[in-house]
DNA sequence: TTGAAAGCGCTAACAA
DNA sequence: TTGTTAGCGCTTTCAA
């Protein structure tokens, strides 16, 4: 009713919020933060005067008092890819509706980087943090203790159980692939891999693949690694089909490799499957639209970012958490995958499973 | 030499550091900011101590203190696009370069959202806020007015020229598309567009498309809005496919919905682009490596996000800028376009143009 | 239920 | 070049 706006320039603070409303700036703050302790008079006097002068909390003025931020901390790989992206949004969904705001740093993969990008989001006062994957600079750790810092790793399983982690089982999840291509009555298997370097998802891949492998006596028909781009799958498959005799089935690092893969094959007039199978890791959306469908194994990537959400939230609630939890993974069976043309397994007359609208199948891990 | 650990769990303050490099807190502030003034002598000592404790700046007490916190705010529909992901991975690296950091807040696509996020955002004391589109919620405009929080819009370029922005001519993006179709002998084009509610960049795809046509005195067969999914760009299709007589020629509003659009004429046993042509915008990676390969337009996405955030540095550091800023956008033509196939047209015997290692070709905008 | 007042950890005059 | 000191805007005892 008085000033029909707020006025410009100048923010307000909290005692021009108590002046108006004619209590102290301690009553101010309380309506803000703990309604239930002020009288239901005194708080629609406070509000008015809030929405009068378009006040807005200073964040670092409340941080510094407080001692939190109300702000959690994501360090990813990378923005480009679509897998992370869910487990990002999940993440921010679940902060967001616990009045937390997500702050986001991605490395492109370079460990000098994440300590950098760690170190910068510790200094803007992180009440808690989420890191990808087991495989970090001791720097990261350092700091992360240093500050006491609550913190989650994700998407990888921790199997020493040193850290607090949500994740999957990647080397469970290559083996299902391997021996799926294996019950096909492949022997020559080889492999596009990710860069292992500083990233044991696409290391417990390899792993996965060759365990697999070994159990049935046998061993990669050459591997190559790889950046997850388009352009490297064509590299990739380029170079693992330079070797003679030709493997017959490709394990690729992750979807998108396999997707560049399989535009190669085909720019080679190689015919997948019939000429060659091919699989990913991920299902990305496009993995089942495309002609062939890939077989690749399914992550519930936005469960994990749920989880991995609750995880520390209830830490910072001081509720009992599991230290580590596994989320399941699930072998997709598409197109991409059939039985090689000149089979001389045992097993060459399985059919490739087909369930469901996404034709999921064979749960693992 | 002395303490072989940072001491754990309490956090070390500025004042701790002056005390073990025996001098006072202003001192070691200045180390650490104006390091030039400070002599080199005093300065190893600092450094000495702030290695010795581990410590680490505290970012809301020094925001409060310089009332600047060296942070600043882009707020995005969606990280689940890979085109945004270029947009804002520049950012990341340019703002990261200026000492700056980004904090990302996306909305997806929900005004309410958005408003919540750009409140968070400068609430968080940003610096300066990089915003996608020109259709924001009045209040987003009254909140940054208020705070007077420097700021920039992207991706569309603000033809009213109230706002700062740095975008691209998504009319003239749309209207290359439809020209070339129409070059092609195309009359009867139907388009699948973005959602167009909240989104300029949408609308004026459509606008486009609907203007040249309608300088040779056609209009769209068939307009359906979609969400940016495969799966919509199925169904939109099957929507635009169902009007008789069909439809030669579909304008998809993006890349992915023009995947999508693909898939589901392949479905339907319609082979592209002899019996349908299909377009797509962004020119994202893929749209090159899949057969057949997309007719899109190009957008210099990086080249946006180091633009724009050069803008806002510019502000920041009150140096001159230019209000509006537009990048040129390109017409790439692959194999997703052909003339149709019982052309009436006068121009059916144009071929498509075909330039460079990606096609590349007509400069537009 | 409300108010007074003491910081939270840092920066930036200003003084020396 | 360095030190002293007064806040930055808010939360949080403690007392009323």
């Amino acid at each position: 009713m008085n000033d029909p706006r707020p006025p410009q320039g100048q923010a307000m603070t909290l005692a021009d919020v108590a002046r108006r409303a004619k209590v102290s700036t301690a009553t101010v703050s309380r309506a803000l933060s703990l309604p239930q302790m002020v009288s239901p008079a005194t708080l629609r006097r406070v509000q008015t005067a809030v929405v009068a002068l378009g006040y807005v909390t200073h964040g670092a003025a409340r941080a510094l008092a407080s001692r939190r931020t109300h702000t959690i901390g994501a360090v990813i790989p990378t923005l480009d890819n679509a897998i992370f992206a869910n487990t990002t949004h999940a993440l921010q969904r679940a902060f967001d509706a616990a009045g937390y705001t997500l702050l986001l740093a991605s490395h492109e993969f370079d460990p000098a980087a994440e300590v950098r990008a760690t170190r910068t989001l510790i200094q803007r006062g992180v009440d808690a943090l989420v890191l990808l994957g087991t495989t970090h600079d001791p720097e990261v750790f350092r700091m992360i203790a240093a500050r006491q810092v609550p913190y989650v790793l994700t998407w990888a399983y921790d199997t020493s159980g040193q850290h607090p982690s949500v994740g999957f089982d990647n080397r469970a999840a290559a083996m299902a692939v391997a021996n799926h291509l294996l019950d096909l009555g492949h022997r020559r298997i080889a492999m596009i891999a990710g860069l292992t370097a500083n990233n044991e998802r696409a290391r417990e891949r390899v792993a996965g693949v060759k365990a697999a492998l070994k159990a049935r006596r046998l061993s990669l028909a050459g591997c190559v690694e790889k950046p997850f781009t388009l352009a490297a799958g064509r590299e990739g498959l380029r170079a693992v089909l330079a070797t003679a005799p030709r493997p017959t089935a490709v394990v690729c690092g992750n979807d998108v490799l396999a997707l560049g893969a399989i535009a190669q094959a085909q720019a080679q007039g190689l015919q997948v499957p019939r000429d060659l199978s091919v699989t990913g890791f991920d299902d990305m959306e496009i993995a089942s639209l495309l002609t062939p469908g890939l077989t690749t194994v399914h992550f519930p990537t936005a469960e994990l970012g749920s989880r991995a959400a609750a995880h520390v939230l209830a830490r910072l609630a001081d509720e009992p958490v599991p230290q580590q939890t596994e989320l399941p993974v699930e072998l997709v069976v598409r197109e991409s995958t059939a039985a090689p043309k000149l089979s001389q397994g045992k097993q060459s007359s399985v059919i490739p499973a087909k369930a469901g609208i996404h034709g999921r199948s064979k749960s693992v891990g």
